[in-house]
RNA sequence: GGGCAAGUGGUGGAAUGGCAUACACGGCAGACUUAAAAUCUGCUGGCCGUAAGGCUGUGAGGGUCCGACUCCCUCCUUGCCCACCA
């Protein structure tokens, strides 16, 4: 017979909704502790990539609760975005209409697995009392010059005549109409991320307790690099070429140079050369290709010569100038010094085309070679060879001196460059926050009065997926009143990228019903910043980057007096079915529903903690939940066993249990928790617990299994909720042993094992040792050289 | 190409300088049962051995150390993230 789950699960969802049990309020007496999960999007079904997020959450959030902590645990729907856009498409229903469907749905997926939210903060950033707030934050930035319009190439479907998102182009083709898609420039709304650049990598050095690869990720993302800006003279004209590098050790290598197709001298220099024709069409035929085309890796590096020379400052030498894909725009000034057998790709390059090589870093202790010799660029670092006065320093030494001497001779200048580029956050499409800004024929751009705000989002609308953004066509949305001098004006048409909602969300925790700002400073100031923030390691980087910077924007604004949003990250692992990601599109997902329904969600739960930590990759086993919910099983079944007075050493392991179980939920290690749970359990059914040991067991089980344990609890006679009780204690005398295993080796193995008094002198526990009869064989009377004593663990001979 | 993880029984994993394989899954055996399921108990890395026991063993090779899954170096493999980024 197994436990009843269906009955108990359900009686303790409904209790929990009716006490209010997790909900949080301000208050001096408990210690805040805001712990918060990346919210979902509501597709409509839950996934195990979700359920396994929340449950850690959930455990973590009932822990501190127990600690005596005023936890903050709230939920809502990340819910504007193009899935609900496509499904109005195809199904010719309402975007609204079908995500407020899939909300309920899986706010009753979330509350059947039992998590502590506290569900009268839920929030959607899809309705008017979210979305206003977005507008809002707009024009606050709008204001302080943050956000801008300017132009930038989308992909552009011809015959949808719509902009789509990189996940829509499939082959280079348009996922719904497989016509080839093109690139078009559009002006576009951008915000200026780049102005807090520095703040933003500062500021990492302060999260010591994030994952260091999210840091390094963050880290590469803004792309921090210095170098020198060199400029070479032209042979036949005025122009002067700023070239960016961080290799000016490398100066005297330079063989010639290469611009980008799209670099705006190009056309200058060639003007009237014998190559001009030839060039123009290479650069024509490049600027076609897609992106897409151009930077992927295993297509050949093309290029042609333009006729042109440059002049290499530092001798004078005349290299020849040339148009390569793989030098890009955006990237630098869009020009680069190439040094052949100092970069790879230069280097490839240069085989190609018969150009000149000439090795300027000499690697340490080796002979020198000829270029031609080499089968590869060199890009470690080394000595100075060829390199005029600089002959003979270590390269790095002469990347500082060289950059002087530039900048002294005003041939170039230090400069820092970043990769971090503007953020784009206009999209033409209808299911997201309509920008607040309006076009005037008379005042041009004009921003939204705070006082009109929310511009509403018509909500009965048909979209097709073609023609650019549906709202252009909703003529009630697009004419309106210029706000300065009333005459006609036209409304903004673009939405903003969903990234936008879900950089503030946390603060909107904090006060989810205010009506007088995004959120409640006071209310803001109480449980900011997140003290852990748990979810997946896809939003490593743009996700925790905006809210990083709507943090500090918030604070120049002041608003709040935090720098950083989350204290402590942590990213979990997927969930993998026969080593792969379950996915709809590889057919293997394991749907949570049905899992429940035949062992309950506390077995679920149970599972997904015990089978992997957090952290790492978890490998879907349908056979190890079967084991968890034994294991629940033969817990319960303790319930009819109990003695009256249960056995000291069983005492002793409890105390110890207490210590581990805490320790490891604090360290995210919940497998180990569970699995020294299981071995109480297991020391339970060796010599019986009574009831105080008995409920101390099921107190430390209860984070993991909130029904179970609030039903053994009541049956127990219980009348408040498990989880109104303190988190046990440990008694540190418990822990202490009389006795105590030493481990004795010789010569590094283990030959005996002996039982001493734990408190036992180093020179006595010597003599036992050497005392051993089980030695002899080992130590055939030789002489001892050295003798290891770890106190507490083991004696080691050396003969 | 760069960065970051990881590599341990048949499987998921534990141990982060001191008894390798905790806990669980699977497997095998026993008890209970007319029988099965459920449950309880025991065994379960490999090789040699009837056994006691011995040897060997944490991707490969080397190093440091009395002692290495753990630290260092070289290499291999896998995963994730980034990338014609100058």
């Amino acid at each position: 017979m197994s436990y009843p789950f269906k009955k108990i699960e359900a009686k303790w969802q409904k209790i929990w909704a009716r006490e209010k049990t997790f909900s949080a309020k301000v208050g001096p007496q408990r210690k805040k502790y805001y712990l918060l999960e990346m919210f979902p999007y509501p597709s409509g079904k839950i996934h195990m990539g979700h359920v396994r997020n929340y449950t850690i959450g959930d455990v973590f959030s009932r822990f501190k609760y127990m600690c005596g902590f005023n936890v903050l645990h709230p939920m809502g729907f990340d819910a504007f975005g193009q899935p609900a856009e496509n499904a109005a498409i195809k199904n010719k229903t309402q975007a609204l209409a079908w995500t407020i469907k899939c909300i309920n749905w899986m706010r009753q997926e979330l509350k059947s697995l039992g998590f502590s939210y506290d569900w009268q903060r839920e929030i959607s950033t899809c309705l008017p009392q979210y979305y206003r707030w977005n507008q809002w934050i707009f024009l606050k930035m709008f204001e302080r010059g943050l956000i801008f319009k300017k132009e930038a190439v989308v992909n552009w479907c011809p015959d949808c005549q719509t902009t789509l998102a990189n996940e829509e182009v499939v082959d280079g083709s348009c996922w719904r109409c497989k016509t080839e898609v093109i690139e078009k420039d559009l002006e576009q709304w951008f915000i200026k991320i780049t102005a807090y650049k520095e703040k933003l990598l500062e500021d990492l050095a302060k999260l010591n307790s994030w994952p260091e690869r999210v840091i390094t990720m963050q880290e590469n993302w803004l792309g921090k690099s210095e170098g020198v800006e060199i400029y070479f003279k032209t042979k036949d004209t005025a122009e002067l070429i700023p070239v960016f590098t961080t290799r000016q050790d490398t100066i005297f290598g330079a063989t010639y140079l290469v611009l980008a197709p799209e670099h705006p001298l190009v056309e200058k220099i060639i003007k009237g050369k014998p190559q001009e024709k030839e060039a123009l069409s290479f650069i024509a035929k490049v600027t076609k290709e897609s992106k897409v085309v151009r930077t992927a890796s295993d297509v050949k590096k093309e290029g042609i010569f333009t006729g042109a020379y440059a002049i290499n400052p530092v001798n004078n030498e005349e290299i020849p100038i040339w148009v390569a894909d793989y030098v890009l725009m955006e990237y630098g000034t869009g020009a680069i010094m190439a040094v052949p057998c100092h970069d790879q790709r230069d280097f490839l390059f240069a085989q190609g085309h018969n150009l000149p090589m000439r090795i300027v870093i000499q690697p340490k202790g080796q002979q020198p070679t000829a270029s031609s010799q080499m089968t590869q660029a060199y890009e470690g670092d080394g000595i100075q060879v060829n390199s005029g006065q600089f002959d003979g320093l270590p390269n790095q030494e002469a990347k500082i001196k060289i950059a002087q001497w530039m900048e002294e001779k005003g041939m170039g200048k230090r400069t820092v460059h970043w990769r971090l580029r503007d953020w784009l956050i206009s999209r033409q499409r209808y299911w997201g926050t309509p920008i607040p800004i309006i076009y005037c024929q008379k005042c041009g751009i004009v921003a939204v009065p705070e006082k009109d705000l929310p511009v509403k989002l018509p909500d009965k609308i048909k979209i097709s997926g073609k023609g650019g953004s549906p709202l252009n066509y909703v003529k009630s949305f697009v004419s309106t009143k210029c706000p300065k001098c009333k005459s006609k004006a036209r409304r903004e048409t673009d939405t903003m990228a969903t990234f936008f909602d879900s950089s503030w969300y946390f603060l909107r925790f904090c006060s989810p019903k205010f009506t007088q700002g995004p959120f409640d400073k006071k209310e803001a100031h109480f449980w900011m910043p997140v003290d852990q923030y748990i979810g997946g390691i896809e939003h490593a980087i743009l996700h925790l980057l905006y809210s990083r910077f709507f943090t500090k924007f918030f604070k120049d604004l002041g608003w709040i007096d935090i720098a950083e949003p989350f204290q402590r990250l942590l990213t979990q692992g997927m969930v993998l079915k026969d080593g792969e990601v379950m996915s709809k599109s590889r057919g293997n997902i394991v749907d949570a529903d049905s899992i429940m329904k035949k062992y309950g969600a506390d077995s679920l739960r149970l599972f997904i903690l015990f089978t992997a930590p957090p952290e790492t990759e978890l490998e879907w086993d349908g056979r190890a939940i079967e084991g968890c919910f034994k294991f629940l099983n033969r817990v319960w079944r303790i319930q009819d066993n109990l003695k009256e007075k249960a056995q000291d050493p069983l005492l002793k392991i409890m105390h110890k249990t207490i210590k581990k179980v805490s320790e490891d939920i604090e360290a995210f290690k919940f497998n180990t928790a569970i699995a020294s749970l299981m071995e109480f359990v297991n020391a339970i059914y060796q010599s019986g617990a009574d009831r105080e040991i008995f409920l101390k067991l099921i107190i430390m089980l209860s984070p993991f299994v909130p029904h179970f344990s609030e039903e053994i609890w009541q049956r127990s006679g219980n009348k408040s909720s498990i989880f109104k009780t303190e988190w046990p204690k440990y008694d540190a005398e418990c822990l202490i042993d009389e006795l105590v295993t030493i481990i004795i080796q010789v010569n590094g193995k283990v030959r005996s094992k002996i039982e001493v008094p734990t408190e036992i002198s180093e020179d006595k526990l010597k003599e036992l040792a050497l005392a051993d009869e089980k030695l002899k064989p080992w130590m055939q009377n030789k002489p001892i050289k050295n003798l290891i004593v770890v106190p507490k663990k083991l004696v080691n001979i050396v003969i």
